[in-house]
DNA sequence: ATTGAAATCTGTAACGATACAGTTGCGATG
DNA sequence: CATCGCAACTGTATCGTTACAGATTTCAAT
C-alpha cells in the first residue's frame, strides 16, 4: 500500500511521551500537517484512502485536539455557559439542571462552565463578560424576564442561548419552558373539584416572566370553575420561608382565611405549611393545597399536599439541545419546547411492598 | 510627559472595535509587546514608570489576556473541575457546592467547569480525561473513598487536587470534611438523653470513607452513654427512598424495634419516616431521629426529628480554596479543614415574627 | 578613553490548530 | 507537444502569549 518514504515533511520524530498533536499523526503517517488536519475534518480535497490511515492513526494512539489551539486560532472556545444566580433557589433547581445538561454535553464536544453572578447587582455582568472574552460558544440562563435584556443583547451580538422561561419582546428565541399556565389551571381545578372556594396563589416574584403566565392560568380557572381568589400579594416565592410562614400565618387566622393554596414553588409550600399550622389550622381539613415540586420530598412528608412535578432535569437536558442546536444554526422553531405538569398521585401512607 | 515617537516598535494600529491584546497596549504606549507583557507581570527588569504605564492603559482600555493564548503557551488554563457523579444526592447536594465553589472562584481568574460521570462505571474515567487532555489546573472530587485510585493517580501525576471527605492511604492532600464522627457521637448523646437505648444506625455505603468515621463515633457512643446497637445494615444512604422505607417499615414492625435513630442523610430520614408511619408507630413518641441534613426543610416539616447541619456552601468554598491553595504550592496541612456538626434547635411551630 | 555591569527594553520562536495560497503529478484536450 | 483542469497534497502565516537570548543605554570604576 505505502512504501515510498522519500521526502522530508518538515516534521521531527515523534516528541516523547507526551500528547499527540497533529505533528505526531503528520510524523508517523508521512503526511504534511495540513493535510492531516484537513484530513480528520473530512475535506474533499484529500483521498478517501488517506483519510482513512489518517484516522486510523489518530484513533489509534488517542489523539484529541487541543482545546487551546483550536480557540486560539479558530474562536471557537467548545464552551457552554450556565449563568446562574448565587441566590437560587433553596430547593436546589441548580443539581438536576446540571446534571440534566452535562448528560447531553457528555455526548460532544463542549464543557460546561458555571458562571455565577449576584441577581442583587448586574444581571448583564455575566453576559458582558462572555461577550467581551469570548469565553464561551452558547449560553444557558434562567430567570427569564418579559423584557430581558440579556436577550437584547445576546441577539443583537449573535451570541446563540437558550433560556429556561419565555419572553416576550417578539424576538424569537430557543428556549425551554414549562407550562405554568396550565399548572395553575389543573391545581385550581383540583381544589375546586373538592370543594374549595376561595383561594390563593403563591406567585413569582413579578419581574419573572411565569409570573404572569401563573396568574393568568389561575385566574382564568377561577372563571372556569367558578371560585374567587384571596388577595395574597406582599410575598412571593422568592422571599425567605420565614417572611412567608408569617405572611401566610396573618392570613390564615383573618377572617379572609382561603381554603384552598396554589403554591408556585416546593420550598414556598413548606413556608405555607408552616404558616397554616401556626395558626392552629389544619392541611387537608381547613385547607387544601396544591404545589408545584422539582422532587418528591413533599410527596413523602406531607401526602396531604397535591402536587405537579416539574422536571428540572429534562429542562436542563432540553437547554443544552436547544444552545446546540442554535450554534449549528437549527431552525429555531425545533428549539422551543414547553413542558406540561405532571400531577402526582398522592403517596399512600402505608403501602405494602 | 512624553513626546518622543521615532522608532518603528514592530506594532500596527489598533486593529478596531476588537478585542485588545497585548499588541494594542504595545502599540498605544509605544513599547515592545514583549515589554507589556512583562510588565503586567511585575518582572523585576521593567521599570517602575514603565509598569506604572501600562497598567494604566490597560485598566483604561479593559484588557483581558486571552485565555486561549495563555493556555497554549503555558498549559496553564485557569479551570477548575468539578468531578460529579451523575447519580448525585436526591436531597441536592451539588447547587449549595457548585455556589461555594463559585463564590470563592469569582475572585480569581479559574473557571469552574463540571466534569460528570457515570458512577456505576468507571470513576477514573474523568480523571485521566483531565491528565490526558490537560483540561484543568485542579479537580474537586467527591465521594472520597479510603483507598480511593482517583487520589493516587492524581498524586502520581501531580495534579492538583482537594477532596470532599478524606482517604486512608497515607497520602497527605488538601481535603475537606464533616465530622461524621462527632455527628453520630453527638446524635446518640441527644437520644440518650431523651432515655433511648435502642439505636439504629441509617449508614453511608460501606465503601465511602465517612462510613466508617459515622460508625465509628456510633458505637463509641454507645459505649459511653450505654446504649445498645439495633442492626440495620441492608440498606444505606445511597438506596432509593422506597427501598430504605420498606426495609425500615419491616424493622419497626419487628420485636427487635428500636427507640432511636441517627440517619446520615436528609433524604435518607424522609424515607424512615414514610417507614415509621408506614408501620403505624409514631415519631417523637414511639421513636425519636436526629439526622443529618444539607437544609432546613426537614426542620420545617418535621420538627421532631433533631437535625445537625452539613454546610455544603462552606465545604465548596473550603474545596475551592483548598485546591487552588494547592495549586499556588501552599502547605498542604493548612489545606486541610473538619467542620463541625451544627446542632440545630427545633423549630418552634408557633412563632411570634 | 575603556571596560563592565546594571538597568531596561526588544525580537524571535514556539505552543497547536487552521485559512489560504500555492505546488505537484498526470491524464485529457486541441 | 503545449496547455489546461483536476485531484491530492503542502508550506506559510496567524491567532495571543511567554521563554529566551539578545540589544541598547547609562554610568561608575579603571
Amino acid at each position: 500500500m505505502d512504501g515510498k518514504t522519500k521526502n522530508k515533511p518538515a516534521t521531527t520524530p515523534p516528541p516523547d511521551g507526551a500528547r499527540p498533536t497533529l505533528k505526531t499523526i503528520a510524523f508517523m503517517t508521512g503526511l504534511g500537517i495540513t493535510t492531516v488536519s484537513r484530513a480528520l475534518k473530512d475535506a474533499p480535497d484529500i483521498g478517501a484512502e488517506t483519510k482513512e490511515r489518517v484516522r486510523l492513526v489518530a484513533k489509534q494512539i488517542g489523539y484529541q485536539p487541543n482545546r487551546a489551539g483550536v480557540r486560539l486560532r479558530t474562536g471557537k472556545t467548545n464552551v457552554i455557559s450556565l449563568v446562574l444566580t448565587l441566590e437560587e433557589e433553596i430547593m436546589g433547581i441548580t443539581s438536576p439542571m446540571v446534571v440534566g445538561i452535562t448528560e447531553i454535553l457528555a455526548g460532544t464536544q463542549y464543557h460546561l462552565v458555571v458562571t455565577p453572578y449576584s441577581s442583587t447587582k448586574d444581571p448583564l455582568g455575566p453576559i458582558r463578560y462572555i461577550l467581551d472574552t469570548g469565553a464561551a460558544d452558547g449560553v444557558i440562563i434562567s430567570r427569564t424576564e418579559p423584557h430581558d435584556p440579556r436577550v437584547t443583547l445576546m441577539t443583537e451580538r449573535h451570541l446563540p442561548f437558550a433560556t429556561h422561561g419565555r419572553t416576550e419582546m417578539g424576538i424569537v428565541h430557543p428556549f425551554h419552558d414549562f407550562d405554568n399556565e396550565r399548572f395553575a389551571y389543573e391545581a385550581v381545578r383540583r381544589l375546586t373539584e373538592r370543594g374549595k372556594r376561595r383561594l390563593v396563589l403563591l406567585e413569582p416574584p413579578p419581574n419573572l416572566t411565569f409570573h404572569s403566565h401563573m396568574r393568568t392560568g389561575f385566574e382564568r380557572a377561577l372563571r372556569d370553575f367558578g371560585a374567587e381568589a384571596v388577595s395574597f400579594h406582599h410575598v412571593n416565592i422568592d422571599h425567605s420561608l420565614v417572611a412567608i410562614r408569617d405572611a401566610f400565618e396573618q392570613l390564615m387566622r383573618s377572617v379572609d382565611a382561603p381554603d384552598g393554596i396554589v403554591s408556585g414553588s416546593g420550598s414556598g409550600a413548606i413556608a405555607l405549611i408552616a404558616g397554616i399550622e401556626a395558626a392552629g389550622k389544619k392541611l387537608g381539613e381547613d385547607v387544601d393545597m396544591v404545589s408545584k415540586v422539582p422532587s418528591d420530598f413533599l410527596r413523602w412528608l406531607r401526602p396531604e399536599v397535591m402536587t405537579m412535578y416539574e422536571d428540572i432535569r429534562v429542562a436542563g437536558r432540553e437547554l443544552a439541545r436547544a444552545v446546540i442546536g442554535r450554534i449549528e444554526g437549527k431552525p429555531t422553531e425545533t428549539l422551543q419546547s414547553l413542558s406540561q405538569p405532571e400531577f402526582q398521585r398522592p403517596m399512600s401512607k402505608s403501602r405494602k411492598f
